[in-house]
DNA sequence: ACTTTGAATTGACCTATATCAAGCGTATTT
DNA sequence: AAATACGCTTGATATAGGTCAATTCAAAGT
């Protein structure tokens, strides 16, 4: 199935290790393709993350909303990236998150149970486990340093080269509060930045 | 050797497995206790990380300086927490960071070729890098959500109440970089919170 | 096709926090 | 013990970015 072999050759890849006959049958048999329409919810605030999804198509936003009512955006997600609160999904208490798809959404779904299973029976997936949380330490860290050095301007440089995607595939309001800005300072700064 | 009991001890309670005597001769053999004094660098700009350190005494912060020459601290760190730019530690590239010990520094150190080893040779080990990691997820998704979500005055209020020891232990404007604010607007915030 | 909704832009104004500067007290150094 | 440096506080001022409101335009729903 086609759903399956970008997944297959992404954990490959990832992992720099290769699957067998065997544990790709075992992948088939326990990741579950669910399809979300645009606007719908993966996951609501209060309820526990049951599930992982690796995006095979579409796109997501996991954000929080204060308590003067502002929503914050914490992660825009687009194919090959796994969908998660991992808090939740690791301790099963409820999250703090909402993540809704930004697109029509179609991932690959698994639990936490199923995960640590693949874990101890797959190779090539415990790998992809431990760079996947290498990468994730190293980019959170260059999120947060970015986040406190930089101003709203080289906020927004930085993204544009290293993620120059989201541009095109999430609106703009969406960039702004992922960078932390509200949208009218997001538009006055691209426009001065043009100049 | 006590450096080593607490190290072990650690090592079990995060993990929930046992080290065998042999794990314990395999650490104590490729783990070298090493001193720093206050303000002597564990880690400079541009250096690769070859080391990572667990801190059996005193305290350091990381810390990166900007364009403008300013500082901001990433991390601050005390006993049975980890030191080292994973980044760097990981792909062997130059640090962008600096740790500097802010008191005398014990750690017991090690290469990541042989942490490698260990995460084959030692359960226990391979266990805890896995919570590890985990929780360091968690706290970074955390502290960047305080960070967008929070004023001044609210990210404050959340340290107190989630690092109290830091307040024992860091000067205030090391607190102020690390909240990401002038040592100033940290003092004045801290006499209106009183009121 | 018509209506509604929502994204983007722009202007006027406001506020939180930074910056600069001075003064004070307490460690550290010599 | 004197000298120096450093951390903290306080005041005056500056500024980046937020908020509120109005307008335009395009997309989506009926």
């Amino acid at each position: 199935m086609s759903n399956f072999e970008a997944f297959f050759d992404y954990i490959q890849e990832i992992s720099g290790k290769p699957l067998s006959e065997d544990d790709e049958q075992l992948l088939m048999a326990h990741f579950k393709p669910k399809k979300f329409r645009k606007r719908q919810y993966f996951l609501q605030e209060g309820d526990v993350c049951k599930y992982i999804g690796f995006i095979v198509k579409g796109s997501a936003r996991t954000y929080t909303v204060d308590d003067k009512g502002h929503e914050h955006i914490l992660k825009l997600s687009l194919e090959n990236w796994w969908l998660a609160d991992f808090e939740s999904f690791y301790k099963l208490t409820p999250s703090r998150f909402n993540i809704e798809a930004l697109e029509n959404l179609e991932v690959l779904q698994s639990t936490n149970a199923q995960i640590e299973e693949f874990l101890k029976d797959i190779p090539a997936f415990s790998a992809m486990a431990n760079v996947i949380s290498q990468n994730n330490t190293i980019a959170t860290q260059k999120r947060m340093q970015t986040a406190m050095s930089y101003t709203a301007e080289e906020r927004y440089e930085d993204l544009i080269s290293n993620y120059p995607q989201f541009l095109q595939r999430f609106p703009q309001n969406m960039i702004a509060s992922y960078l932390g800005l509200s949208p009218e300072t997001l538009s006055r700064l691209k426009k001065n930045s043009s100049k």
